[in-house]
Formats: C-alpha cells, sequence, structure tokens
DNA sequence: GGACAGTAGTTGCGATGTCAACTAATGATA
DNA sequence: TATCATTAGTTGACATCGCAACTACTGTCC
C-alpha cells in the first residue's frame, strides 16, 4: 500500500470519526437536557471534579482534564456555582488559587443523572458497536493521544 | 462478559473518543488558521459545495451535510461569502431556494489549501495509527452512525 | 382564484466560548 | 525588603452558534 493510499485511510478516517461524534454528541446533549436539564458540559466538569481526590480540583487542572480554555472554564464554573453544584474555595496555601468542590446538591444530581446517561450512551453509541470495535476504537484514541497529557479517569465529556 | 462491563467498554471507548477528536480537531483548526488564515467551518462547507454537481449546493442540502443548523448556516455562508470565496444564486425554479456556488476565489483558496491540511491530517491523527487502526475507526464510526443519512462524500469536517 | 398548510431561508435574541488584557499573589534575586 | 518575572484566575470585547419567530414563496384543496 503507497504512503498516499494509507494517507487516504487516514483521511477517511478522520472524517468519519468526526460525523460519528457530532452525532452522538448532539444526542446525548439533547437527552440530557430533556431528563435532566442539565448542560453536558456542567455534567462533565462535575463528573471531574467528583473523580478528584477529596471532589475537588483547581481551575488550573480543571482546564487540562476537560479542553476548555481557562476563561471558558471560569464561566461555566461560574453558572453551575450559581445553580449550587459547585462551590468555589479560596486556597490556603496559595491565596492565588482556587477550589472547585462538589456541594451536596451536586452529588445529589450527579447520581441522579448517571444511570441515564450511561444509558444514552449505550443508546446512541454502544449499542452499534461489536465489544471488538469498541476497544479498537478505544486503542486507536489512546494512540492518537500519544504522549499527550491524558485524563487520569475515563471521562463521559472529555472536551465539552 | 457481562452486559454491565460492556457498557463500560463502551463508554470508556466513548470517553476516549472524545478527547481524541478534541485533540486532533484543535490542531487541525489552528494549522489552518495559521497557515491559510481560514477557519476550518469555512473549509468545511467549501469542500462540500466543491463535492456537489456544479460545485453548488441549496442551503437545506448544505445542512444535512455539515451538521449545522440551518440558522448557523446562514450566518456562516454569510462570512464565507463576504470573503467571496462562495456566492448565492437566487434559484430559477423555486424563488424562495437559494444556491451557493464556488467563486474562483474559493477554488483557488481550496486548492491551496488541500495539501496542507491533509499534512495536518496526517500529522495530528495519521501518523499515530496503523492502517488496521484507522480501518477498525472507519467501520466503528459507520456503524454507530447506521441507519442515518451520511454524507456522500467523506467529509474534512463534517461538524464544524 | 382564494385560503391555507408546508417549505426555504433569514433574522432577533440570547447563550456560550475564545483571546488578550488585567488583578492578585508567589518566589527568586539582589 | 525592593524588584521583577511567573503563575492563578477573572474580566472585557468580540465571534459564533442555536432556538424561535419571521418573511417569502409553493402547491393543494375547495
Amino acid at each position: 500500500m503507497s504512503d498516499v493510499k494509507y494517507q487516504d485511510v487516514a483521511r477517511d478516517a478522520w472524517g468519519w470519526m468526526l460525523f460519528a461524534h457530532a452525532r452522538v454528541l448532539r444526542a446525548l446533549e439533547a437527552d440530557l437536557l430533556e431528563q435532566h436539564d442539565l448542560p453536558i458540559t456542567w455534567f462533565d466538569v462535575m463528573n471531574r471534579i467528583r473523580e478528584a481526590p477529596g471532589q475537588r480540583l483547581r481551575m488550573g487542572e480543571l482546564e487540562k482534564a476537560s479542553l476548555f480554555t481557562r476563561s471558558g472554564l471560569t464561566r461555566l464554573v461560574d453558572r453551575i456555582e450559581e445553580a449550587g453544584f459547585v462551590r468555589r474555595e479560596r486556597s490556603a496555601e496559595d491565596r492565588r488559587g482556587v477550589y472547585v468542590v462538589m456541594t451536596d446538591a451536586g452529588n445529589a444530581k450527579a447520581n441522579a443523572v448517571i444511570p441515564d446517561h450511561g444509558a444514552s450512551i449505550q443508546r446512541h453509541f454502544g449499542q452499534y458497536l461489536d465489544p471488538e470495535d469498541a476497544e479498537a476504537l478505544t486503542i486507536a484514541a489512546k494512540k492518537i493521544l500519544h504522549g499527550e497529557p491524558v485524563p487520569t479517569a475515563v471521562p463521559f465529556l472529555p472536551n465539552g
């Protein structure tokens, strides 16, 4: 197989991946909003904080885990905080820093949402894949991310 | 393998796919903007029009191919038109309708961009995948899109 | 041929995200 | 301790996108 042809294979894969990604994401967003009135970006941020030790995370760490920009996160956390699902705490050690912390209301909300969201992923994504397909997809994605920093836990929504 | 475990496999795959998607898309966008001062959304729309018979496409067809909403496309086409890469022509048969048509400047721009964009895809995506990985990814993506309408040609950027 | 449902596309408004500039705190250097 | 580069996070200005409402045109039904 020539180099040119291989490039075509890769380019095709990228195109199809993009299309599939967009369709699934839209469906998941719609489900979450309809069933729980929760934007998927909020849910993603909340899950990352829940996964962190002490259920709290600095803005900078959230940025690395979420692929949002810092300023985008500031505003996103503003909204989630206003809804009462997280709160900000100034860091004692470094007074520039802020911890974003889960609230009880936030944890309750997340616990209510997670089963339905898992079902949504199954319905719009997993249902169509054999286990080998899913494994292959995971392997390919990890290769693409190669040396770059990746989330420690598997995300529900890495990029908002 | 239990159902629960299989759901986890699928959910993991979705998470990793999302992360990989976001990273690659950001890199491609940045390259295209830096090398050719062209937003990737513009490039995507232009390519879809180029692929269409007569290098022209109705707004509604563009909507199906791009996963943008109609109103989003109206404004996106506004901007591309203002830059001179496409133009609108009212349909003769149906005077409600509009064709978006490539201009010479638009074709020249696309021709200049395509090789570099292909190289970007290779650099940020294809480089890390064996041919089998890329094939598996394509197969999985097609399965996910199952019965839904899909683009006739493989897109560079399906979802803007 | 007049009413009216349906279709094509645009527009007003609001929501969300980015970039660059900013404030505030830290830490190293002298 | 004064200076200054660096880091954490926020804010202002702006761009983009979606939903719902709108205009304009088509085609059908009576």
